[in-house]
RNA sequence: GCGCCCGUAGCUCAGCAGGAUAGAGCGGCGGCUUCCUAAGCCGCAGGUCGGAGGUUCGAAUCCUCCCGGGCGUACCA
């Protein structure tokens, strides 16, 4: 509703803004509507069957931009990683690597079926059979034991670097068995027993999720006993709330929407608040290469790895793509383009926009002009030679950053930044080459305050999605 | 079958808290460098916004249905 205004913003409250800009500084764009109070953001949370890969990095670079975005609104942001370090996966795992050692042996034991194909098994299982030579020779409960713990902790080592590699480390890692361990999975289904949410069949028990509109029920704990992943989420979720989070964010796969719907309905059930949970579903990532679209799979060892990706392209390029896109789009990762034509990459773009205004700054002081960088100096500059459009237009665009980041966090959509550092960078870019900004004399002076709080929006943006904003390119 | 997501230029995608001639990058074609970094800029070509209805003064944007694609639909995690 409300037609359209064409208020003809006066040019003195342009000039207001952009002295606000510069007093506020680095501090631009920040917010305090989180009040401080505690938020978690949970992802990544890979089990430690394999190293992390590409589509893991998109998890890795959304989450940590997410963190970083309701940090700026005022929130007291907590990154966690959940481990899920037992259960069958870790059994296949273990068992997998059980069989490299005995290859390792030269015994032809071949990987269990539906295991862990993937080479990055292999050289554990050589280092495994120099340490511990023929002594598991049978899969027993001994041998078992001792393989899931070689496993997982040499897991976890990957883990850990290809973490290192995209520059993302978390506060808080939380294991399933310390749940386990505080009987808290077990007090939890009880309260949900007492709700009338759950019946016994066939010796499981299952919640009611049809009757309150869900597709299927699920079994919360199997007829031998034992919690279902679900029952522990659950569980996981209480812990979380009790744990005093107002708002926890859960960045997750597109193939856990059921149990996303599962995990809500039983803390409804349960009484907890609606705007507590929320989910940051994202889509997968594919790899573009010369051999064409491939689906990953860590179990069948398909997979490009996380560090290699970033081995090869840089932190801030990988960063930059994979969150470039909507989370709930497909993200189609050409590697080929990302190989050769890194040069043209949009992260380039918005960099090199920074370096540049850099750039003149430090010819500035070689050149002595009139204006330093000095914060007094260029507020107090003279704004009113400010008129140029791609000026005015700079300006509207600087005012409308806070927003952009509230907006961004908000509906977790952080290439909303991308979108919006590639639009100013790309009016800069344009101004830079029609217009001269030194050696102008009183212009001068106004072009570099502007241009001081277009590199502290460009920075600050890049360093909310975890990328650098360099000096010198 | 059912649930969630996607379908916009040759390719990859923004835009979808309804509003004026639908945008960007890549790819294609043609230009720009006495001077602040050409990792840049300017121009041209290229679109029935998957389709059909509906709501509205106004729909890429909201609603319904259909078509196409992805994911899920486990006593796996």
């Amino acid at each position: 509703m409300g037609g359209f205004l064409n208020l003809r913003t006066r040019p003195e409250a342009l000039y207001g803004i952009l002295r606000e800009i510069l007093a506020e500084g680095e501090r631009y764009g920040e917010w305090t509507l989180g009040e401080g109070k505690p938020l978690q953001v949970e992802f990544v949370s890979s089990n430690p069957t394999g190293p992390l890969t590409v589509g893991h990095g998109r998890q890795a670079a959304l989450g940590d931009a997410l963190a970083n975005l309701f940090s700026a609104l005022g929130w007291d942001v907590t990154r966690e990683y959940y481990l899920n370090d037992e259960g069958r996966q870790i059994e296949l795992l273990a068992r997998s690597l059980w069989a490299r050692y005995r290859q390792a042996l030269g015994e032809d034991v071949p990987v269990p079926e539906g295991g862990y194909h993937g080479g990055y098994l292999v050289p554990i299982g050589e280092e495994l059979a120099r340490e511990w030579g023929d002594r598991f020779p049978e899969w027993t409960p001994e041998a078992a034991e001792a393989f899931r713990k070689a496993a997982v902790e040499r897991m976890m080592a990957m883990i850990h670097e290809d973490l290192e590699a995209i520059g993302v480390s978390f506060d808080v890692w939380t294991r399933e068995g310390d749940l386990h361990r505080r009987g808290l999975v077990r007090e939890v289904f009880e309260v949900l027993k007492e709700k009338g949410a759950v019946y016994e069949k066939d010796g499981a028990y299952w919640m009611r999720s049809t009757e309150y509109g869900l597709p299927r029920d699920p079994v919360l704990i199997r007829s031998d006993g034992t919690p279902t992943y679900l029952m522990v989420d659950i569980a996981y979720h209480v812990d979380k709330y009790r744990r005093g989070f107002v708002r926890v964010v859960d960045v997750q796969g597109a193939d856990h929407v059921e149990e996303q719907q599962q995990v809500k309905l039983a803390l409804r059930i349960l009484g907890y608040p609606e705007d507590f949970l929320h989910y940051c579903v994202h889509q997968f990532v594919t790899l573009k290469g010369k051999e064409g679209i491939e689906r990953m799979s860590t179990r069948k060892g398909k997979f490009l790895r996380l560090k290699d990706l970033v081995d090869e392209l840089g932190r801030d390029v990988v960063r930059y793509f994979m969150v470039r896109r909507r989370p709930e789009a497909h993200l189609i990762f050409d590697l080929e383009l990302a190989r050769k034509t890194s040069m043209e990459n949009p992260v380039y773009y918005v960099q090199y926009a920074h370096t540049r205004i850099a750039s003149i700054f430090r010819e500035a002081e070689k050149r002595e002009e009139s204006v330093t960088r000095d914060a007094l100096g260029v507020t107090e500059a003279d704004l009113s030679s400010l008129s140029d459009p791609d000026e005015i237009s700079l300006i509207k665009e600087l005012d409308r950053f806070p927003d952009v980041v509230r907006r961004a966090a908000e509906t977790y959509g952080p290439h909303l930044v991308c979108e919006y550092l590639e639009g100013i960078s790309g009016i800069f870019h344009s101004y830079y080459n029609r217009v001269r900004i030194l050696g102008q004399g009183e212009a001068t002076r106004a072009r570099l305050a502007l241009l001081a709080a277009l590199k502290t929006v460009l920075g600050k943006g890049l360093s909310l999605l975890g990328v650098s904003a360099p000096e010198v390119m």
